[in-house]
DNA sequence: CTGGAGTCTCCCCCTGGGGGAGGGCCCAGA
DNA sequence: TCTGGGCCCTCCCCCAGGGGGAGACTCCAG
């Protein structure tokens, strides 16, 4: 039997660390005093206290690191750990797109903002709805966009768009509406009809990688500000040209909307009724 | 003059976020009214407050935007930035090292593990030594290597080593020494002449990339249990093969020696004297 | 003038660590 | 069998960089 501090010296894992793994469930120690406390740890038990450390160091959270630990079939335990190489993978991907908006941001080529005040007709599309938190904004157009696909069929009747709820941006949550132009829209698992309504849209056309989005946002907001306008609603994107469409960023076309009140009245704060 | 939502919605920064940008000093709105503490942005605040977004996404400490905004020579601030881009070059490799040495791991092919006692004898040699954080031992490690070379010069009397106070692994600070053997060492800088203690050791040798070298802590580690010693000192550690000699990780031999005492008496507490 | 959206401050919580205080436990030597 | 000192225990506080929510005040259009 192994006292904590031999086996903190062992696995390279501090004796905090070992106790907070004890307290997570992680790594029970073989055997615990009941009247002192002393943890006492078997030599059996320091290859899988590296396995921890190994997947601490990839940030895995403690919980998945428990969930993996305690999946008892090899395939599932790699299926978990996969998982989360996947999320590494995710993550470089972001890392990389930053540093490369970044690089754009350092060196400004300003574009001429071409912006149009446009007044928008009413219309019915078939559309995937629901709250979402800001992080899993991607994760859910995908799965959103996939289900407008498997119901509507390839044909389509003009760009996808959606509404983003202001409260998205500003609190971190908020409504999500994804949505495919369609005559006579069905109502199929998640798909609806939904009647965006009218309004008056200042709209830009944003160019290149997504990643550069809110270079443009913040564009057209000064656009906004500057001719004493106010948000009244749901932000609106209408993606003109995708990675659906062509593999090349630089032709890509993404049309950003904001409804706008001269002046006057805000009649829902910004945010999108239900 | 914008309200926190309006350049919330502009920038995709969350109010909440931004409130902290401002007490962190890294975005100070424009004005902020004195009786009702309401802050206002300008149009032109956009810009910085996309940059402070970026930095963020790659994970750039707060305190270190404040000094690339500030900064005011473009090369400075530019350098300030690709320190930041090492530093995640850095991590990447980090991960990498992990990815890899996880598979290690979960593929083990238990090589046979070759254990010595062995009775070593005190030898003086010229030192770098200090009290370092667990973190730091790669780069201070480096810095130390490097004064050693300089003072000592390239004809060596034998592989460098390194002795690893307990309280490293167990408490995440602690003292280290780093040496190469030479007759009659100098004094310089930092490199002192120290004389490592005659001891009873128990070696074994770690083959191939560092990353890995904790499994054969671990194996020596048990081993020493199973034999009923305990660990009387720091850890020493002998670059027979490193980095300095090949390029080939494969073929790289790191020996680790455990001192110990036959069951009684632990004089020191396993740490290690000044 | 009024009501509701917007904003303020303040406090608590999260993760995965670390620092340190105060006190009990273990065990080799005498 | 006692003793001392190293080991281990729990408990509380702190860190970054966010988020949740309460309760009160402000702004502004009708």
């Amino acid at each position: 039997m192994l006292a904590i501090g031999e086996f903190s010296r062992m696995t390279h894992l501090s004796i905090r660390t070992l106790r907070r793994y004890h307290e997570a469930g992680l790594l029970e120690p073989e055997q615990v005093d009941a009247s002192s406390g002393y943890r006492y740890y078997t030599v059996e038990q320091i290859p899988t206290a590296q396995v921890i450390h190994r997947l601490r160091e990839l940030d895995v959270p403690l919980p998945d690191v428990r969930r993996i630990l305690r999946s008892p079939d090899p395939d599932q335990r790699a299926a978990l750990v996969a998982q989360h190489l996947g999320r590494l993978e995710a993550e470089l991907a972001r890392t990389r797109a930053a540093v490369g908006s970044l690089r754009r941001l350092l060196v400004p080529e300003p574009p001429p903002l071409e912006v149009e005040l446009r007044a928008e007709p009413a219309a019915t599309v078939a559309a995937v709805a629901d709250d979402v938190d800001a992080d899993d904004v991607i994760g859910w157009y995908a799965g959103a966009m996939a289900e407008l696909d498997a119901v509507l069929g390839p044909t389509a009747e003009g760009p996808p768009g959606g509404l983003y709820d202001n409260a998205l941006f500003e609190r971190g949550r908020g409504r999500m509406v994804v949505y495919r132009p369609a005559v006579d829209p069905p109502t199929r698992g998640r798909v609806q009809p939904v009647t965006v309504p009218a309004v008056e849209l200042v709209v830009t056309t944003h160019r290149g990688e997504h990643d550069d989005v809110d270079v443009t946002y913040g564009e057209l907001g000064a656009w906004v500000a500057r001719n004493a306008l106010t948000v009244a609603g749901p932000v609106r994107e209408r993606y003109l040209v995708g990675p659906r469409d062509t593999d090349d960023p630089d032709a890509w076309r993404t049309e950003i909307g904001w409804p706008v009140f001269r002046v006057g009245p805000r009649p829902d704060g910004g945010r999108l009724g239900r």
